[in-house]
This record gives structure tokens, C-alpha cells and sequence, in this order.
DNA sequence: TGATATACTCAATACTGTTGAATATCTACA
DNA sequence: TGTAGATATTCAACAGTATTGAGTATATCA
């Protein structure tokens, strides 16, 4: 962390093309997620995939506000997302056994087979986008991401603490 | 480009991990700049956003359909973008000199201002999500992103070309 | 001049996001 | 037991954005 620091201070550029690349990629993987997703086949939007795909990673039922939290979106539009993949028939919603306010929410087998062939189509994508890099570079690229990914979940824990504050 | 084929012949574990890592930060990374973008002293969407920044970038007026290009929105979304950009005085529409069909777009220096704001507040975040990384990872995270990036606007060159035939 | 191409906007519709209010259900305490 | 308060979710109203196809203005070329 203290390396990082003293970097920013003394020398700058790099962490700003990082943060410059990180914000090209993730808005342009988005933008062909997108359009992969409105595939005549698939019919997603965004929400709706992140929402499902968190479903079939969890593998069991999940309560309204936990599914909300991990997607990170609001309870209110999951709402709107959750019924449209309900009828869809990508997903069931059930009442809690025990505490009926809970709303509870699982993917159906045909959930799980959608997923499966949009992973297919998205597998061509990155290929292409990864194709330069060497075995080893992409084997560094991966416990790098993994870093990253810990990191920026690091900032929203912290943001949401100091929301509470 | 081979290697990566064969590894993922073979091995096929490793791409699928940075598969979903990419696709986890991504969905990460614009959520929390959305919710950074909210903040009152900015009040921008991510569209607009990329909009302004890309302005900002080239540095000088900029065909609308040349605009829709880079940011990787539809013509017809982008003139609502504009609208709004322009309702808030962070940019301003002109007609082109010789060909008057041609609508030209410009930031202000409003825009810039603004632009600069966003990136020291973005600046902290980055800071938290990167601080586990040490100089070396750093440089090399850089190197294989800018790598990636070219790749991933390879897809959408590919993308385009194979939608007109 | 008239036909066609180009650049952009507009209109209708769907989805998502925000906020705050409404509803249902549970929990705890007098 | 009954009721106040907490919790879980939905609803309603509104703004922004994406898509499609139609409409308007301007340019170009025969």
C-alpha cells in the first residue's frame, strides 16, 4: 500500500493510466456485453444477466435483499428485474417458510441452460480481446485482477460505512 | 495468439477466471462511479460522462456521428446525452462551416473544470482498490491493460465489420 | 431540376435508476 | 394479549437512456 502511495506522490502517470484503462475497459466490455446480450437468442439486459448469473453462482434460493446487495442494486429495481426474468421463466420467486415478509428468489434449470449458452457466445469475445498476451502474461494478468477486484470491493464496503456514518 | 488457444484447449480454467474477473470489475467499476457521479457537486450519468470526456480528450469540435463512434452509442441516444450536457452548459452545439447538415460539439470550459473535479475524486477510490498491488505489479498491470484494451477494441471493430456483411 | 445520399432529430416504447410512501409481517415489551 | 416499532418488500412517480423507424434538412450528382 505504502509503495502505491509514495508512487502517486512522486510520480503520478502511471496510477492515472490505470485508472484511465480501467475505465476504457470496463465501459467498453459493457458496451459489447450489451449488444451480445440483445441477441435475439438471449434478450437480457445488463441487471437482468449480473442478477441471474449471481443466482446460478449462489445456487440456492436467495432473499430479495441479499440478491440486491450482491448485484448492487436497490431493492426497488431489483424488483422491476426480478419480474421480468420471473416471466421470463428464468427465475421463481417463494415466500420464506418461516418469515412470509421475505421475499425468496432461485434460478430454474432453464435460468442455468441460457447462462450456459451465453458464456458460449461470450467465450469467442474474449479470446479476441485476450489473444495478444503470452500464457505467462495472462497468468499474471489473472492475480492482478484478482487484487483488484478485492480492492475495489475494499471501496465499496468503505463507502457504504461512511454512508452510515 | 496460439498460445492462448492452446491453453484454452487444454487448460481452460484460467481464461474463464479472468473472463469473470473482467466482467466483475467492469459491473463493479461503473456501479461506483455512478453512485460517485451522483454526488450534487456533479450530477452526471455514466453516458454523459464518457461523453464529456471524450470531448475533453480530442480537444476541439467534434462531428456528433464521430461522437456516437468513440462513445459507443446509438446517434439517436446521443442527442438526448447532448441535450442535457448542453441544458448544464457543459458543452455547446454548433452547425459545421461548409456542410450545414453536420451538428458540431464542443466543451466548454465549464466542462473541463468539471472533468478535472471528477478525476481527484475518482483518484481516491483508485488509490483504495490499487493499494494492495506492489510498484512492480503496478507497471506490469499496466502494460498487459493497455494490451487488453487494444484487443477488446479489436472485438468491436469485428463486431462492426461483420454486422455490415 | 430532380433523385439519392447523408446527418441528425423526433416519437414511441422498454428498461433501469432514484426517492419516498405504502403494505405486510415479525418482534419485543408493557 | 395487544400494540409500538423494526424489517422486508413493493409501488408510484419521475428522469435518463437504449432501440427502432420515420421525418427533416442539406448536400451531391446526373
Amino acid at each position: 500500500m505504502a509503495s502505491v502511495r509514495r508512487e502517486l506522490q512522486t510520480e503520478r502517470g502511471t496510477l492515472e493510466e490505470i485508472e484511465r484503462a480501467i475505465m476504457q475497459i470496463s465501459w467498453l466490455a459493457q458496451r459489447q456485453f450489451m449488444q451480445l446480450l440483445d441477441d435475439e437468442r438471449f434478450r437480457l439486459t445488463l441487471p437482468q444477466f449480473y442478477t441471474l448469473i449471481h443466482l446460478q453462482h449462489v445456487g440456492e434460493e436467495c432473499k430479495m435483499s441479499d440478491l440486491a446487495d450482491a448485484t448492487h442494486q436497490s431493492a426497488a429495481s431489483l424488483t422491476g428485474v426480478v419480474d421480468r426474468l420471473v416471466e421470463k421463466q428464468l427465475i421463481e420467486r417463494s415466500r420464506h417458510k418461516h418469515d412470509r415478509r421475505q421475499v425468496m428468489v432461485c434460478i430454474t434449470a432453464r435460468g442455468i441452460a441460457l447462462i450456459s449458452e451465453i458464456r458460449h457466445a461470450r467465450r469467442e469475445q474474449m479470446q479476441m480481446a485476450l489473444g495478444q498476451l503470452s500464457e505467462d502474461e495472462v497468468d499474471t494478468f489473472q492475480l492482478i485482477l484478482d487484487q483488484v477486484l478485492a480492492g475495489m470491493q475494499r471501496v465499496t464496503e468503505y463507502g457504504e460505512n461512511r454512508r452510515l456514518a
